[in-house]
DNA sequence: TTATGTGCAAAGACTTTGCTCCTCA
DNA sequence: TGAGGAGCAAAGTCTTTGCACATAA
C-alpha cells in the first residue's frame, strides 16, 4: 500500500498526537496503528479490513477497539465514513476534498480529486437549512472493471 | 402526511404499476402500500417506520415483506436509499433531482432542491471512472432546530 | 495515581434467508 | 396453474456495550 498524498505518514502521525493531546485523548499504540492504517490505505478500508491490518502488529487488538477508535477518529475529524449505502462502513483519511465514485456493482470506492482550479458549487438553497459542516458528493454508477466484465460475458 | 410534489399519488401508483409489468414483477397490495408510504412522505422513512405506517392498513404484513419490497422497489429505481451514515436505511422515492442536508446533531434529513435554473455540474473526472448511473450530494451539519437548541442552551 | 483506553465476551440493532403457503396473471 | 410474492421464524452480519484490568499522562 502506498501512502496517496504527499504529506508524510509520519508528518500525519504527528498531527494526530497534536489533535489527541489537544483534545485530551491519549496516543495509545492502538490508536496510532489503527489510524496509520486508514491514513496509509487508497482502499477506504472497512472496520474488519482495519482490524485485520492491525493484527498483523499488534496480534492481540480487538475488533471492537477498532470499532471504538474508528468512532474517535472520526470524532476528532481525523478520518471520515465514506458516505455509502454498502453493508460495511467504509473510512477515508484524506482531507483534500474529493468525491467518490462508488461501483453499485462490485463496490468498489474510487476517489475523484478535482482537476486544478475545479470547483464545485453548492445549492444555493443548502445555508437555509443549517450550518454546513461538510460536503460529500457521491457518484453511483457502474465501474469501468465491472462495465467491462459485463462486455466479455455478452461475447 | 402531505403529498410532496405535484404528480398525484395515484399517478404514482400507476406509474408503478405499470413498471411492475414492464419488469415481470406482479402488483401486490404490499408493493402499493410499502411504495406509498415512501412515495407520499416527506420524511426519508426508514424500514421501521414504513413496516409501522403500512400496519394500519394490513395488520398482517411483515418486516421482511418490507425489506424485501424496498429492496425490489429501489432495484426499478422506484425509490432511492437517502446515503447516509446513519444505522439504518432511510428510503427516498423523489425522482427530482435534489441534494439532503442532514444534521448531524439529530439526524433529520432535508431535502434541497434547486432553484429554478440552477444545476449543479459533476467534477469533471468522474466519467473517467465508469458509467454513471446517479449522483448524490450529501451536505452535512446542524440543522437550524439544533443551533436554536444550543443557543437556548447557552442561556 | 487516576481517568482513559483496551480486551473479552456477550448482547444489540438492523437486515436477510429458508421454507411453506398463497396469489396474481 | 404455475412462477413470483408473502408470512413466519430463525439466522446472519455488522456494530456496540458492560465490566475488569491495563496503561498513558
Amino acid at each position: 500500500m502506498q501512502n496517496k498524498n504527499n504529506k508524510s505518514l509520519e508528518e500525519k502521525i504527528d498531527y494526530l498526537k497534536t489533535m489527541c493531546k489537544l483534545k485530551g485523548m491519549r496516543v495509545t499504540p492502538q490508536r496510532i496503528e489503527i489510524y496509520k492504517q486508514v491514513a496509509n490505505s487508497c482502499e477506504h478500508p472497512d472496520a474488519e479490513t482495519v482490524y485485520e491490518a492491525v493484527k498483523g502488529s499488534m496480534p492481540n487488538v480487538s475488533v471492537d477497539t477498532v470499532y471504538r477508535t474508528l468512532a474517535s477518529l472520526e470524532e476528532m475529524d481525523m478520518i471520515f465514513r465514506v458516505d455509502n449505502q454498502l453493508p460495511r462502513a467504509r473510512f477515508d483519511a484524506d482531507k483534500t476534498p474529493h468525491s467518490h465514485f462508488i461501483c453499485v456493482k462490485c463496490n468498489e470506492v474510487y476517489d475523484i480529486f478535482l482537476d486544478d482550479g475545479e470547483k464545485l458549487q453548492l445549492p444555493k438553497n443548502a445555508e437555509k437549512y443549517g450550518e454546513i459542516k461538510d460536503i460529500n458528493i457521491q457518484i453511483r454508477g457502474i465501474c469501468n472493471k465491472c462495465l467491462q466484465e459485463q462486455k466479455n460475458k455478452q461475447n
